[in-house]
DNA sequence: ACATATCGTTGACCGTAGTCAAAGAAATTC
DNA sequence: GAATTTCTTTGACTACGGTCAACGATATGT
């Protein structure tokens, strides 16, 4: 499918979904309050903090958002206290009737839901919720991105952790504590560490550390297991090729474990060749080294995004 | 999948997609004048004509049109001419300024598109879009809905011209013209005939004719070739049937042609039994009936409603 | 020919969403 | 302890989307 073919489904796809569905926010309206208020209440009940924290969520005015809980105490749906913290600050909370009417929010969207549904047989019923949560897992997956950070932020511990917790799952592995020595390798200028957020939850991470003679290697390649399947690994072996090459290196060498098969297979895919044990990591199996683009003593093999799915490299 | 997990992966989806691809609208923004005025825009250029037309399509207030029309005239991108037919009325089109604004939301849209797949590889980019393309059919075949309409209305003659056409193309068929006598056997109190209309074009129709006895015949029944697979046959079937028995009638019979595979398999799922020649048509090889749920001599075959592609019954 | 209906325009009006600046109260910095 | 910053509220203001009723011009039915 051409790249033009596969933008004018996606337009098509717009098109229909925004126009017949309507906004989404559709099942706010007709609750006796604006939409404003409702979309306001729906954020309070997902989680109540201070209103700091609010307009943080909702990227909303300052003064809009005091007017809206000015209505919405009147009304009886939240009530406001003062942060015992910080009495400047101003906590938000539901009152019984205001979480009642999140309840009823949350009915109403998921008749709004069922109403798409009923109409079809129960085979496109399945049908339909594969491809949504098919599209809904590339969708978010695309608009993930990469960041650096350091490694011993509290994101990159998070990930580094669910890595390893993982990875003791699947052989005997015993690492130890995160030093401050290991996270130094992972930082600027000589290494790197991207991580990728979503909604606050780690969602995968890599790093890089500088071996000398112009080799990097790839070190905590990591991706969450329910963004599985989305192309991520591929794109963050990319990233962080590209990132060593912008660093000045010419090779790439990691090591992994034989029981990743799928993250083998990837290597394999992105043009990593097996190579001697390079290290005396005894957790690692197989050594694997790429040749970067545009590297002297080029004949780097054509990548191939291929999809992946498994947990990535070792240690 | 149950019907809660396939309402969740609904949700799921309308949430992560709305928020992160934001409205589809925003590509309107940003150009100088408000949404509405963009929007009015698009729709013109979509397709031209007159007001009353434009109104209909968009559901807009007379006055708030008059209001946009006036100022998209003023900026030079519309021009308001008498229609010649009825003075009353006045046509809109684009200026060739309006028609290079109208290009540019175009650009912007498909822009916002290609920025939604860039970020994936080829393999996902393909996943993404077969997922959204599947879910367009459904979304699309989910809120279309059948209407009983006159046999010799535009849509109804429309539909079975298509229907008529690519029968032609799949067996000798040479069918009169659609006759008046023809048509009132499908019209109420006696008969039926229903259509569905998706944007103006004819996507499905089928007819209902009395027998005598308690039978009801199906006559005409289609599916447009781009709507196949989205489970519209079976559920159009399954309306013809409940017509049917609201009529009074207790069993359903119809022929079809031995070349129409899909057809046929379609009411073998259906519960529909082959049975001898009940009339002369030439045209029609296979003969089937159904005793309708609740009719006495009961013993209806459970329905399985499952996936259908092809063309549907002869006559 | 007359009554009636339709089509578009215009004026008056409304609520919603949102912005901006001023100001009081509390916290933090120096 | 004074100066500054942060948090929230309030008043003033704006654009936008939209509704309603009145009106003149044109068509249509009888």
């Amino acid at each position: 499918m051409s790249i033009d073919l596969q933008t004018a489904v996606v337009r098509r796809f717009n098109r229909s979904y925004t126009q017949r569905i309507g906004a989404l926010e559709d099942s706010f309206l007709g609750m006796g309050a604006p939409l404003g208020t409702m979309r306001l209440l729906f954020e309070i009940g997902f989680r109540s903090g201070t209103v700091t924290d609010l307009r943080a969520r909702t990227g909303l005015d300052a003064g809009y958002v005091s007017r809206q809980l000015k209505r919405l105490t009147e009304d009886g749906l939240v009530v406001l206290s003062t942060d015992p913290a910080d009495r400047r600050r101003r906590l938000v909370e539901l009152t019984a009737l205001g979480r009642e009417r999140w309840n009823e929010l949350e009915t109403r969207s998921a008749e709004r839901a069922q109403a798409l549904l009923e109409p079809l047989t129960d085979r496109q019923r399945g049908r339909l919720a594969r491809a949504l949560a098919e599209a809904d897992l590339l969708v978010r997956a695309a608009l993930l991105h990469f960041e650096t950070v350091d490694p011993l932020s509290d994101g990159a511990r998070s990930a580094v952790g669910r890595y390893v917790t993982e990875l003791a799952t699947l052989f005997p592995f015993a690492p130890g504590e995160p030093s401050e020595r290991d996270a130094a390798e992972l930082r600027a200028p000589s290494g790197r560490f991207v991580l990728a957020v979503d909604d606050g939850e780690p969602v995968a991470c890599g790093g890089l550390r500088d071996l000398g003679d112009g080799v990097a290697e790839i070190k905590r390649m990591w991706v969450h297991p329910g963004w599985r399947g989305a192309g991520l690994a591929t794109r963050l072996l990319r990233h962080l090729e590209t990132l060593a090459a912008e660093a000045g290196h010419t090779r790439v060498r990691l090591d992994t474990n034989e029981h990743l098969e799928a993250a083998i297979a990837l290597y394999q895919r992105a043009g990593y060749r097996q190579v001697d044990r390079y290290n005396e990591n005894p957790d690692a199996t197989h050594f694997f080294e790429k040749r970067l683009a545009g590297a002297p003593d080029g004949a780097a093999a054509p990548e191939d995004p291929g999809t992946y799915r498994g947990v990535v490299s070792s240690r």
